[in-house]
DNA sequence: CCGGGCGGGGAAAACATTTTCCGCGGCCTC
DNA sequence: GAGGCCGCGGAAAATGTTTTCCCCGCCCGG
């Protein structure tokens, strides 16, 4: 039976209908540092609930340093890579009765610099980085720098996908997975490949094109560089890049995109292109987005467990013990063959 | 040249630093009520920067009665529908400088009553709410009194879809968009429609059920309610609900299922059944989600500017006048025809 | 019988900011 | 020349909690 009229009942409010002082209603309703007598705490539950109590969470953070807040930031969240992460990162969240604060960055690195100071003034308890880093130097030792105010003001900061920042990471096999599934490719027949390898100074890409480069090494492979097209890392970015690379002609039969979405598009260019996949070419892409899972044809790519990746960083980044140095997390990555690859005609 | 050496920086050792009192540091970098000569303002712009300040959020709001935080509700921010939706409201947020929460119900319905509360304990400013309703009226009293509080206390609430809530709403037209698109199918020749209706509860689902079967009224076609089947509002509640299509017998030429996401899963499971889209069974789902556009066959189906619509949720969450009355934005939904719809054989 | 601990309750300080209220000096007007 | 108003600065109250410090009474041991 709620009473409250109008406004906000506050703690005080509580404590006078109980006949109780404050300290002692903010120890039975808040507070567990200390025992209240079994009679008085029933008096300051009931009042509470009478009244319709919610503590106001902006007190509470003032006078506890530090909020139920937990940051989210990355670069698009319609994205279904982000998006799957941050299904991950909500339900990690969430368990611990916190709440996550979403940024979004637009692929603006300093952005996120930004963001993680906002994340500050709030106090945040923790933050998850999930975009991917740049090879920007500045702009990491500016993030960096950041990092460690938040940190040092009590936060905690945990990352997805790699970056020589000072903080827990989850760290996927970009590389290894990369190069599994060139070895694959090869193994199908390949040997001339294309790669839309993503924006150049992105590192998740570059690592996924580096480890594939270098398992083509390793077979005897030339890596055929006019057949590195860098573009945006989207689906109309697969799509824009596939265009050029069939405008500059190439003898590749097989195309390996450095993630699914990407992928997607490029198929739909070849698509347009009159080109048949895998028939034509084959195509493979990185990720495994659970949405794109029934493109036809069946897209050939390498699997991250990415609601995982969100929910284990948020467990980094909310755990217990200080971590005295950052940790890694390595996340192993499995070649998924399907059929957009197929040995070449 | 920041010298911050640890912890925080305050206000007052701010205007300490500067000379002047508290009052004048604080008018200067974040009151706007009132002027303050050039010279002093000058001092503590300087005093602040090289101090490294960053105002402590939590107090502001504390003082202010009012946060810089917008919630946003979704059942799962995973869906491409709620990731789409998200993004518009996280970029109308982030232009005003504000900060997005994000809850998750993870489509349990009181959820979003629990994640309400937390937002007004947090002197949110504005919620979204992008959940569907679901038609429990219990609940849904429930919701609406909590939208009040929410109010009350000096909150805005906007809802995406449908609902009789207290609170500004942007309306799809899921009922007339269902029609025109039956309309659409019945002219191409199709006559025995079944319907992947989803969850019986949830507004959206039943409204869009409602539309297409009001056109086939119209048009003298009988629904075979037996071709109705129910299931999750999901791509693997698609894929079973036509199992179980498929399992009774239909006799239907084509298949409406309410959303992208179940057309997905429909799609897959007449593909593991032997069947041809659209050459044994004609396909259509609703939303147009982006990240769909490129399944193959493409998929027809009614379009709805998620993006616009979450952003345009929170331009009225944020907007300036108090708005005496709920308003309603409509929003009209256009049938885009592709490939997974064909004339009947 | 007295002193010391201890358990539990309350007063008040602390948290960092905004905002109200007050005062002072200068300028304008009559 | 005097009175009033206005612009700008500062002191202090207010915001709603947590937490420290103190105190009282009770129990136990000496």
């Amino acid at each position: 039976m709620q009473t409250e009229s109008t406004g906000n009942v506050t703690l005080e409010q509580v404590a006078h209908h109980a006949g109780v002082s404050l300290a002692t209603a903010s120890r039975v309703l808040n507070g567990s540092t200390r025992q209240v007598g079994e009679k008085l705490r029933k008096r300051v539950v009931a009042s509470a609930g009478e009244l319709g109590y919610l503590p106001n969470a902006s007190a509470q953070a003032l006078a506890r340093n530090s909020s139920s807040l937990v940051g989210l930031i990355v670069h698009d969240i319609a994205d279904p890579y982000f998006s799957s992460i941050a299904s991950g990162v909500t339900g990690g969240a969430e368990e611990e009765g916190l709440v996550v604060v979403l940024g979004t960055t637009g692929r603006t690195p300093h952005r996120e610099t930004e963001l993680l100071a906002t994340l500050r003034a709030h106090r945040a308890r923790a933050v998850v980085l999930a975009g991917t880093r740049t090879v920007d130097e500045a702009g990491n030792r500016n993030l960096a720098r950041e990092i460690e105010r938040f940190t040092a003001q009590g936060g905690r900061v945990a990352c997805v996908s790699q970056g020589g920042l000072p903080a827990d990471t989850v760290v996927p096999a970009n590389r290894e997975g990369a190069a599994d599934l060139a070895r694959r490719l090869i193994a199908m027949g390949h040997r001339r490949f294309a790669v839309l390898a993503g924006p150049p100074d992105l590192r998740t890409a570059r690592d996924r094109l580096d480890g594939f480069h270098g398992a083509l090494s390793e077979a005897g492979i030339e890596p055929a560089y006019h057949d590195v097209v860098h573009g945006a890392f989207t689906r109309d970015g697969g799509y824009a890049s596939t265009e050029r690379l069939l405008a500059a002609g190439t003898e590749a039969t097989c195309l390996f995109a450095v993630n699914d979405v990407m992928a997607t598009g490029a198929i739909a260019a070849l698509r347009d292109a009159g080109l048949r996949v895998p028939d034509d070419l084959s195509v493979a892409g990185f990720d495994d987005i659970p949405t794109l899972r029934d493109l036809i044809p069946a897209l050939t790519t390498v699997r991250l467990p990415l609601e995982w990746m969100g929910r284990e960083a948020a467990r980094l980044a909310l755990a217990e013990d200080p971590a005295p140095e950052p940790r890694r997390v390595p996340v192993s990555a499995e070649v998924v063959v399907r059929d957009s690859t197929a040995p070449p005609a």
